[in-house]
DNA sequence: CTGAAAGCGCTTACAG
DNA sequence: CTGAAAGCGCTTACAG
């Protein structure tokens, strides 16, 4: 009548030693088959399930990996990479019996006391890195702490850390090589915040692809990752000339922000200005016109990074440092068009 | 050099008992105040900071609440409320070392599986429910599985569930009111599915606005919450004779789907028809024009949620029953205007 | 107030 | 292969 059952109880049932009952259920060598069939049988049938307590604290682990947010009203609200990225996570860690712990930080000092409290009382196994920025913090912190963690990340390298790289630059290539065909030399470019590396690797992809097509770098006007940034990068643009005729945008929201004060303010698009986003969100494929874009895969690149993680927390020896995501390919919508 | 300082050794450095130790550190009963101290300030020397796990297991509680997600890739992408949610469920766990954990289930079957192993292995303590459906299987499972559990709905109750209730029926009699002062007489609804509480709730506020003010309900279009819903509606909208010159959409992705489609289909917002939306979602501030919605709190309910979810754990008894968030509030914007 | 002991439910050496 | 013991790091009765 306890209403749980503990491996005590399964091992008493099957007359064999706790031990070998946790040999049996966890498919270690060291009990015949049939002591592990009959172990399984029992425990079976007297519905037993490991409470994840006693696992956790004999086996020194935590069966739990995390993952910090930072300003999570924002970025959340504005980030599609964030729901597809974790199914993907889930994927990954699921049949480990891992889970994932979600801490949200309202600052970005209380962005590494996550970190370190995460660590100091071994709540989870290792971290998940997303949106690194350039010298990010975190990568020497979690060093320091000892504490396994996976930057996922565009770029070719995270400070000594072991990462996921979906490179974002041969979709910024393709979509600004993609305008030099429809016969715009004059293309600009709405880069995102400096801090991160994302915006980087963009804007290098998009000036690199103009200089080898012969074509001078156009205007950079300064973005963000959201509707905002899009919207200032489009006042900027009204009070250019000549102004570009088409705009490689850092990422799908920037370039809905920007075609969308564009056009408030009597452009038409793409007979104007030919508009590139990137990411793949849905919404761009109900703005009028749709936005050319480039379709990134979040939930390959969230099961990577936690498979990654995973491998890193139980050798980080033999683990993999880096693995790589085939990068994101162009689609080509009606917001872009002939010169 | 172990690197890891345990209560044990707290006890030790101080020459207390660890149970002292861990009264002292847990702010319990049953020590001096200067033992208190001196514990404290020896931890704190020595750099302590508890294992979680061990604290799990002798607990008997896992410091965790679960949240599992269904649909995840379309879900989040789409929904607004889930950012801002956690958010606030951070705000009133994170101070009572409680985490959350994640999970992402793929089908509905899936979802009450992770259920279901959340229990019986006790990763955690209780868990939220969001978007609660007619029926909701998941309210007989948690009681069945004996898990404490807080329901996030609109609706007055919830299968006996204990629940934070937010309100749409002002924001939406709000909105309505609104079409209706601006001259209106065909208010049509654009709802979601019909499984979702949040449908029901939304519907009938609307038609109950109309029949009050001596309207008859006009048509209703099914939608859901996300753009293609309002795409859809905006379809069987544009079919009908005489056709509505306002409609109230379930939610703010559904209005813009819906205006966006209108839009494209030539007709002139609010000169033709008016929009009101609900949520208050970033984008709803940009698309032109502006949508008219009701700008709810989620980070509120997250909050209370997490809060009341923590009451329960502590004492299903005492907790109470119900928490009422104040309702959204309209917020009119370029999408409504005179009749 | 204080301390020594037991116990939470598992897994991990270790001896037979 | 099998089992009895110890131990993971805490907290919770319980005795002084």
């Amino acid at each position: 009548m306890s209403g749980r059952v503990s491996i005590t109880d399964v091992a008493r049932a099957a007359k064999v030693a706790q031990s070998s009952a946790s040999a049996a259920l966890n498919d270690q060598p060291g009990v015949s088959e049939a002591t592990r069939q009959r172990v399984k049988d029992v425990a079976k049938q007297l519905g037993y399930a490991p409470l994840m307590r006693g696992k956790m604290l004999s086996s020194k682990r935590s069966f739990q990996i995390g993952l910090v947010l930072e300003r999570p009203t924002d970025v959340l609200e504005s980030d599609p990479f964030f729901g597809a990225f974790i199914a993907g996570v889930e994927q990954a860690i699921a049949p480990h019996d891992y889970a994932l712990v979600l801490q949200v930080a309202e600052s970005r000092e209380r962005e590494l006391d996550s970190y370190r409290e995460m660590a100091a009382s071994e709540r989870v196994d290792g971290v998940l890195l997303n949106e690194i920025r350039v010298d990010d913090p975190r990568a020497a912190l979690l060093a320091e702490l000892r504490l396994p963690a996976v930057a996922v990340s565009p770029w070719k390298e995270c400070a000594n850390l072991p990462m996921v790289c979906q490179a974002s630059a041969p979709g910024i290539a393709a979509a600004t090589r993609h305008l030099i065909k429809l016969g715009h030399t004059r293309i600009a470019h709405v880069c995102g915040p400096k801090e991160y590396v994302h915006t980087h690797e963009r804007l290098q992809a998009w000036e690199a692809t103009l200089v080898e097509a012969g074509l001078q770098p156009g205007p950079v006007l300064q973005g963000d990752f959201g509707l905002a940034g899009g919207t200032a990068a489009a006042e900027e643009l009204l009070g250019l000339n000549p102004s570009p005729t088409a705009v490689v945008c850092v990422n799908d929201l920037c370039a809905i922000g920007l075609q969308l004060r564009l056009q408030q303010a009597g452009l038409s698009i793409p007979k104007d200005i030919s508009i590139t986003g990137f990411d793949g969100i849905t919404i761009g494929e109900y703005v009028t016109p749709a936005l050319t874009t480039v379709q990134s895969t979040p939930t390959q690149v969230g099961k990577q990074a936690a498979a990654l993680l995973l491998a890193h927390i139980d050798d980080p020896k033999s683990a993999p440092m880096k693995v790589e995501v085939p990068a994101g390919e162009l689609v080509i919508r009606g917001s872009t068009g002939r010169r």
